[in-house]
RNA sequence: GGCGGCGUAGCUCAGUGGCUAGAGCAACUGAUUCAUAAUCAGUGAGUCAUGGGUUCGAGUCCCAUCGCCGCCA
């Protein structure tokens, strides 16, 4: 039997899972089901990662054990992936001693080899990202502080002592590798990245920190812990009983595919085969970096705190629901926008109208005219056979792009055949058959419209499983799915009896549902005050702020409005203006003729009311109360503000 | 700053230099009534971001500009 061993990132335990997570995992997951499907013995894998600076922090700050942190928060991993119906068979933690006795067997071979000594690191790291910057890289403030380029966050230095892997070494090898092979990395345009990095020689990698001690000791060396990347990577050959299991080991390994986001190609697509390459063993076949979500347009962002659980659309739309529209709106590889209207469209559309229907249809004329037995089909015609090729030749193509990881692809295929069953269903009109009393005929169409139903359910089984179980459930079909990848036709067994249940997806109202993620929102706003002082920006992202000092020379309350004021204002150098500002409840207009405040010179105009508005007056406000910025000492309209 | 990608119908996207630029969804029209107002058929005068260029011919190649994004520094 052939093997297939596939592979997610093993999650950071510093937050709870998210959306983000939840898509690499389903994708997996998906991928997992259809290599079963089609007969592999497949290992898929999936698991938490547990060590480095990040957790202890977060651990500290929540006035918890970092172990005890960790069982909790892989605790909610394990439990998110059986709500979501993933078939890992293995979950994999970092801090379990088996997994760390493979690290450091796995990193003493790399010390035998030769391949890591002892030097001197100096330069700035950053926390949140576990991350060491060159001197060259890193950003500085105006008042001198070291920031990181990557998450604009202050920087501390460090200057220790660490073990460095010879990473330097294996950048021809790499090349090498990447030139041999290339699908190695996926997709292409991620290839091409790395490609680049490599061409620009690769510099040796600190692999050991000595500042904390949340990790796995270097055994040679136990005042240093090893570098939570080295340790994490492992874990795809410590799951599979590297060092402990030979035979399992060798079973599996080398990985078919790692599945990944595209944040941590680098590591998976350089590193990780340096250091594979480092104690001879082979590489993974394939590295398949996807791209990132949004929801409804945001970016995803575990410290602004908008991460929505997975849960609450499981909840809502049913598992199948969501891994379909995940897979079929998304491009896998792109990066994508998980919008809950279009999964809505989606689900209203595709499964409701088109699949869900199809089945409901087909099946209340059986119960109708056959009293719920499924007929035996008769003498087929030529628009039967017709049916019957479409299927080999959409099947053709599911193989082709399942096994390209083109899932989008795939769905796309399927569906064009389910409107080919509708077409069939429509052409052969059975209602009509059924009142001219054309029983073998009707028997055979109905017959042929569920064996392609089967069908489809069959092929749809990774994608939705709890859809095609209740499909092969509701015709009373007890086969091996494996039949229809096997025989022609006619898998379906008649004389079993169909159950006329609910429809198999319900519609949504697409004018009228309430998002999960407006509810969020609304939190969001409430907790508006303390994600501000998280959502950190850069200097440059203020510089394109234009500040500036105005007079207001006019103000008049806008007609139909509560709320809205106009005023004229006096920019000194830019001269005057016309701006908008929700303040009279708060205001007389007449006592605003004069006041120097403070307003944004430089946003884009937008009409309020019917009225254009040049600009935006700061003003503080908390609760009830507001109170418009002015300045301290009297200045020239059109001053700068910095 | 360097390298790369993207910008195509209302929306999501396809489109090896060459007949009138495509698909799905939405919309509209017709058919139909077995079904979850469903399905089937038909309907697109889109500056293919902008401006140049190469070519007999460019969404497709080249250059520049604008906007968004990625990787690296």
């Amino acid at each position: 039997m052939k093997k297939y061993y596939i592979t997610t990132p093993i999650y950071y335990v510093n937050s709870e899972p998210h959306i983000g997570s939840a898509y690499t995992t389903i994708i997996g997951d998906i991928i997992a089901r259809y290599k079963r499907l089609i007969g592999y013995d497949v290992f898929y894998l999936t698991g938490t990662d547990e060590h480095g600076q990040k957790i202890l922090q977060a651990a500290r700050e929540k006035g918890k054990d970092p172990q005890e942190l960790c069982d909790e928060l892989s605790e909610k991993f394990k439990k998110l992936w059986e709500d979501l119906n993933i078939t890992n068979d293995y979950f994999i933690r970092t801090t379990d001693p088996k997994h760390m006795e493979t690290v450091q067997l796995f990193v003493s071979k790399m010390l035998e080899n030769g391949d890591i000594y002892k030097g001197i690191y100096k330069g700035w790291y950053c926390v949140p990202c576990e991350t060491y910057w060159n001197e060259d890289e890193i950003n500085i403030t105006e008042d001198g502080e070291h920031v990181c380029p990557s998450c604009g966050r202050p920087l501390n230095f460090v200057e220790e002592e660490n073990y460095f892997f010879r990473l330097s070494k294996y950048t021809q090898p790499l090349l090498e590798h990447f030139k041999n092979n290339p699908d190695f990395v996926e997709p292409e345009f991620r290839r091409n990245e790395m490609l680049k990095i490599l061409e620009g020689g690769l510099k040796d990698l600190s692999i050991t920190r000595t500042t904390f001690n949340w990790g796995i000791p270097m055994p040679n060396d136990p005042k240093h812990v090893i570098y939570v990347w080295v340790d994490a990577l492992i874990n795809y050959i410590s799951a599979i009983g590297y060092g402990r299991d030979e035979q399992t080991f060798n079973k599996w390994w080398p990985a078919d595919v790692h599945l990944i986001g595209k944040e941590i190609n680098r590591f998976h697509s350089i590193i990780w085969p340096a250091m594979l390459m480092s104690v001879g063993l082979p590489l993974p076949k394939k590295i398949f970096a996807h791209g990132w979500l949004t929801v409804n347009g945001q970016k995803i962002s575990k410290s602004l705190g908008n991460a929505i659980d997975p849960r609450e659309f499981v909840k809502k739309y049913g598992n199948d629901v969501i891994r379909y529209y995940l897979t079929r709106d998304i491009v896998f590889g792109k990066d994508g926008d998980f919008s809950e209207e279009n999964l809505v469209q989606r689900l209203n559309s595709d499964l409701a109208n088109d699949y869900g229907n199809l089945l409901h249809r087909t099946v209340a004329m059986v119960v109708k005219n056959f009293d719920s037995i499924i007929p035996e089909p008769q003498e087929s015609l030529e628009i039967d056979n017709i049916l019957i090729e479409k299927f080999e030749k959409l099947l053709k193509k599911y193989y082709e792009y399942m096994d390209s990881y083109k899932l989008t692809n795939a769905l796309e295929e399927i569906w064009a055949y389910i409107g080919e069953i509708n077409k069939y269903f429509d052409e052969n009109k059975p209602w009509i058959l059924a009142k001219e009393g054309n029983k073998k005929r009707l028997a055979s169409v109905l017959y042929n419209t569920l064996e392609a139903i089967l069908r489809v359910a069959t092929l749809l089984m990774p994608f939705m499983p709890d859809s095609s179980n209740e499909v092969y459930k509701r015709l009373s079909q007890n086969i091996n799915p494996e039949e229809v990848f096997e025989k022609k036709w006619n898998v379906l067994k008649p004389k079993e009896k169909v159950i006329h249940g609910r429809p198999l997806f319900n519609k949504i109202d697409l004018k009228n549902f309430e998002k999960i993620a407006t509810r969020k929102e609304e939190q969001k706003v409430q907790n508006k005050s303390v994600e501000e002082n998280v959502a950190l920006i850069s200097f440059d992202d203020f510089k394109k702020i234009d500040l500036r000092v105005a007079e207001i020379l006019e103000a008049e309350k806008i007609k139909k409005s509560e709320k809205l004021i106009k005023l004229i204002i006096n920019l000194g150098e830019l001269g005057k203006r016309q701006i908008v500002a929700g303040i009279a409840k708060y205001y007389e207009p007449e006592k605003l003729i004069g006041k120097k405040i403070v307003v944004v010179a430089n946003l884009k105009p937008a009409k309020l009311m019917g009225v254009e508005s040049q600009g935006m007056l700061l003003a503080a406000k908390i609760n009830d109360k507001l109170t418009l910025l002015t300045v301290d000492d009297d200045i020239e309209p059109g001053a700068k503000i910095s």
